[in-house]
DNA sequence: CGCTTGCATCTCGTTTTCTTATACAGGGAA
DNA sequence: TTCCCTGTATAAGAAAACGAGATGCAAGCG
């Protein structure tokens, strides 16, 4: 028997929901039905009485649950303490990311989280997309920070941020102006425009490229980088208007160097975004200092625990904002 | 994480030895092996030291050990909680044999077993093979004693009996006098005889054939039936000589209406004999009543448990004397 | 009544797991 | 030493399990 079967019934029972705890779990509701129904079956019991509504523990089904819990908390206890025994003095988060998620936005996190374990750790290391998943997989980070995750053998991605993608523009360009009069422009706006982007082949490229495709609007690209920071250098230094993610330009914001104009809401289909991810090793239990550092982060932005998709969500049906790696 | 998986760790450690642990959960070595190491990458620590040899248990591998011990019991003694709850009176064992396991065979171990589970009872009943499975299938019956037993989905065979198989014919008969002069017959004696056998098509009559192709015997078919009763009435009416399973003569040997006269022990190449398994259903706990009866029926002949063949092995390199069913 | 919500069921592609075959390493015997 | 024997790890292919998505179905609700 699978613990983690056990342990989705006992969530079904305490939310007294099978789709609740499929979510909870990060499993689809099927899933989850599949896997009470498979302990009934295994038993030749009926857990749940499903002739009434809401269903109800049969009393053998309280009986299990019971001792189920004990089990189940027991069990992780148990690699906990197996875990911690490795490392007595506490735990360096290892964490590799790429370079445009800011420094600034991870310090936040760090901090508290350093405040929150004592003895615990968080190091950060920067790099090249491909270089987060070779450090993931090869065990020298525990998590890894990327944009458009995509699915590998060997990997989980938890969705954690999505920025939303603006103009950039210096702020002599006329968009500043038509920011600051209309509150945002229209993709159309961007109508043979110099436009600054990233490498082809980028999933971040795609993406753009597809979402101005849907807008039929044509823009003149004038220079391509592989990284963000060349980006924000060009249109710095005049050479066209550049989409990126808003929070990657705070620093060139404050300092009056570059301007962020907004799409205007009104603008039709998905608005633009990059998602951005936690991925880890599958397969393996993580660390409980990484675990928390990983609800730490998920905690922090506005996309809860819960509502995370399931695990092949992304492989069979890629949401339309982030099918960015076909 | 699997429980199997963690009960086979504990086993590993116990016996000190993967191949005997494996042994134990009738599955392979390998599949012990890999068991072991699943958990340890899941957790990222190493529970064995293999450098030495003998290996030992790592301080987090006894740590671990000691866990996984209790819980794994814990979980054992939940299901069987659970599953007595719904038979507070004891349980009746449902066994399904086909006609040619002879009631004699089990009435012994019924009587031993309620002499050891008072409160509990078994209930056998006869039918045709096919039913068996049926019966198993549709949760009729909880064990099935067939012949010949085949994988077939959502079953697993326990290797029960292996029966020998004889000449049998009239007291009156010249092979009784060869069988008393000679202790017995070769193949080859049997050139030309008149011959009683099992329907074309039946496992057994397969088995035979195989058997007489091999020491090159012609045989004289007079009759052919699909039940071992038949056979004998046959043979007792003086229509020929028949090879059958010994166990299954007994009353008839008693009461000289037939003699089994065995093959020589010279003969070259596998004996005949008819292998007898217990079925019961796959991916269903067994109610402790019926483990206990299966221990029973196991513990009963020379087959122990340990020595049964992993999962799948019939299907994938069928033993020579099994491969009937092909 | 039609609609919505929540669970069960079916099917099918993917992943995992298991077996057999084989390699490899240590310990003991020649 | 060198060879063999025992016991474990590893590889590769086959089989089984798993889980998502689609769909069915039944109960509550507007």
């Amino acid at each position: 028997m699978h613990l983690e079967s056990l342990s989705i019934f006992c969530d079904v029972v305490r939310r007294q929901s099978f789709s609740q705890a499929a979510a909870a779990h990060s499993v689809s509701q099927s899933a989850a039905s599949q896997a009470v129904r498979q302990i009934e079956q295994r038993l030749g019991v009926l857990l749940i009485d499903r002739s009434t509504r809401p269903w109800r523990l049969t009393p053998e089904g309280k009986l299990f649950f019971q001792g189920c819990q004990e089990i189940v908390e027991r069990y992780h206890e148990l690699e906990d303490a197996v875990q911690r025994r490795q490392h007595p003095s506490g735990y360096t988060v290892r964490v590799a990311s790429i370079y445009s998620v800011s420094l600034h936005d991870l310090t936040g996190y760090v901090d508290r989280f350093q405040a929150l374990a004592p003895g615990a750790d968080v190091d950060i290391a920067y790099m090249h997309p491909d270089q987060v998943y070779e450090h993931i997989l090869s065990d020298q980070s525990d998590l890894g920070l990327i944009s458009y995750a995509h699915p590998r053998r060997g990997l989980t991605a938890i969705p954690w941020k999505r920025q939303t993608m603006a103009v950039t523009c210096p702020p002599g360009h006329r968009f500043a102006r038509l920011a600051r009069e209309q509150g945002g422009l229209l993709p159309r706006d961007l109508a043979r425009e110099s436009f600054v982007t990233f490498d082809r082949g980028l999933p971040v490229r795609r993406e753009i490229d597809r979402f101005l495709r849907r807008h039929e609007v044509d823009m003149t690209v004038v220079a391509e980088f592989d990284n963000i920071e060349n980006i924000k250098q060009a249109v710095e230094d005049g050479a066209g208007v550049a989409i990126l993610p808003v929070p990657t330009l705070r620093q060139e914001v404050r300092r009056h160097a570059l301007v962020t104009v907004p799409f205007r809401p009104s603008a039709a289909g998905a608005p633009l975004v990059r998602p951005l991810s936690i991925v880890h090793r599958r397969k393996r239990r993580l660390n409980p200092a990484v675990t928390e550092f990983i609800k730490l982060l998920c905690a922090g932005d506005d996309a809860p625990e819960a509502a995370r998709p399931p695990k092949g969500a992304a492989a069979s049906a890629p949401a339309a904002g982030e099918a960015a790696w076909t």
